[in-house]
DNA sequence: CGTTGCCTTGAGCCCCTTCAACGTAAGTGG
DNA sequence: CCACTTACGTTGAAGGGGCTCAAGGCAACG
């Protein structure tokens, strides 16, 4: 099996939620080129204002999308996981608006624009699938713009973290669960648009409800009701229609 | 001279200032079906939900994309100006995310899907076209995700007003400018994430400062320099080619 | 065993919200 | 032509949610 292939059949799988491929297509996309890369933690791999000529799939870790005002502050606007294209939006739009770094040690395979350009250009479905992609990621971006501007900072953490377990595939109605959680508090922070003691001081309300606990890299949901409550949260908006994701 | 060729030759000017075009590429543009519809101000022409086969080319007036919280808070996530087709993106995506209103009377053309996938299909460019306006959709919302967030509510207000004047293509260096100004108090906090009282208050002080003044539906820009410098602006995200374009 | 990264907590303050009131101009129906 | 309504802008007073500044804790790691 050809290196790129892990990295490639998340996608396709993050893909095919949204969209549905003949085995020509699934071929196109899983002999696709590209280099791995390993990028180490709170490294950029894409700056800001650079011309690219590659798009940048996250094989494994976490990778963020960062802005930044003059004086310094961060903010977030974009989390990746594992299967998705982090900036196949640079295909159209060459160079880059935001800076891209990895949260926790990261491999990304980077796959050259002329390939993607191509395989758009002959397979149509392919590039509707590749312009759905991005469409999602602005609905994603625009449901935390809303949370970020009309939410409590309490219900922004909550919302936070719904979203990433369902992304995850781990939050589900009812029981408890656990999953891995690999962020800080500034991460958490810098993606609401909060200071991180203000951050932290939600997570420790958030542990006193017995709502949630954020402890040694792990996440314990205890009342996923509840917390989807404060959090206003609507998996809707993600625009996945379906079954198992890959996990981390 | 076909009725729909009005918005159709702006939206053309729209894509042309990202894209650029054959003879071909432009006829097939100009021609597409529409049906015209004129939208009361403060009405929905697309909501929250629903399932669209068209996409909405905003003609004359002003349209916002809205999002609210659960007790009825919201947020403007996008402001469509003349030439812009708001929900370009429920081509790929055709349940509309988010509500489309308009926020003065407004007339739109309706444009099927069909013709535009079409469109898409039989011209490669015209495809890559429309994913780039989805694309630079996102890195507006982005901007103005990092701007609620991150700046003070003064800085906010002024944002919006220097992005406001850039895509009318009324702010420039140098000199006083005026120009009509159809939003009110309320619109404006609603895209930056304040109260009316604070966004008052924030024009106030920018009358105070000698930066703005905004009277009767029209906005003058006293200094362009210092309304720029708080607001933090800096047009590259707007991804407008022509004009002057300062590079980073 | 000092350093580094991350988490935690307290005290004080201020930016923005909330609530309430009032002003003005345009529209509408009597 | 006046009474009433509606939309929008303006201002004040008071309160609170989140920030700032500062300090200290713990675990991993060289």
């Amino acid at each position: 099996m050809h290196s790129n292939a892990l990295g490639l059949s998340r996608w396709l799988d993050r893909l095919g939620s949204r969209s549905s491929w003949s085995a020509e297509e699934e071929g196109a996309i899983l002999t696709l080129p590209g280099t791995l890369e390993r990028i180490a933690p709170n490294r950029d791999f894409v700056r800001l204002g650079e011309r690219v000529d590659n798009s940048c799939l996250i094989v494994s870790g976490l990778a963020g999308r960062f802005a930044r005002t003059r004086n310094g502050e961060r903010l977030i606007t974009a989390l990746h996981i594992p299967g998705d294209m982090a900036d196949l939006h640079s295909v159209p739009v060459p160079i880059a608006t935001a800076a891209l770094n990895a949260l926790t040690e990261t491999m990304i395979l980077r796959i050259p624009h002329a390939a993607l350009r191509t395989l758009g250009q002959q397979m149509p479905r392919i590039a509707e699938a590749f312009w759905r992609d991005s469409v999602v990621d602005a609905a994603i971006i625009s449901e935390w713009a809303l949370r970020n501007a009309r939410l409590s900072a309490k219900a922004r953490i909550a919302h936070l973290i719904c979203e990433f377990s369902w992304r995850f595939e781990v939050g589900r109605e009812g029981d408890r669960v656990t999953f891995g959680w690999p962020l800080n508090q500034s991460h958490l922070a810098d993606m609401t648009g909060l200071t991180t003691v203000h951050a932290n001081r939600m997570l420790r309300e958030l542990r006193e409800d017995g709502i949630l606990r954020i402890k040694d890299r792990r996440a314990e949901i205890l009342d996923w009701k509840k917390l989807r409550s404060i959090a206003e949260f609507d998996e809707q908006y993600l625009q996945l229609q379906q079954g198992p994701r890959p996990r981390i």
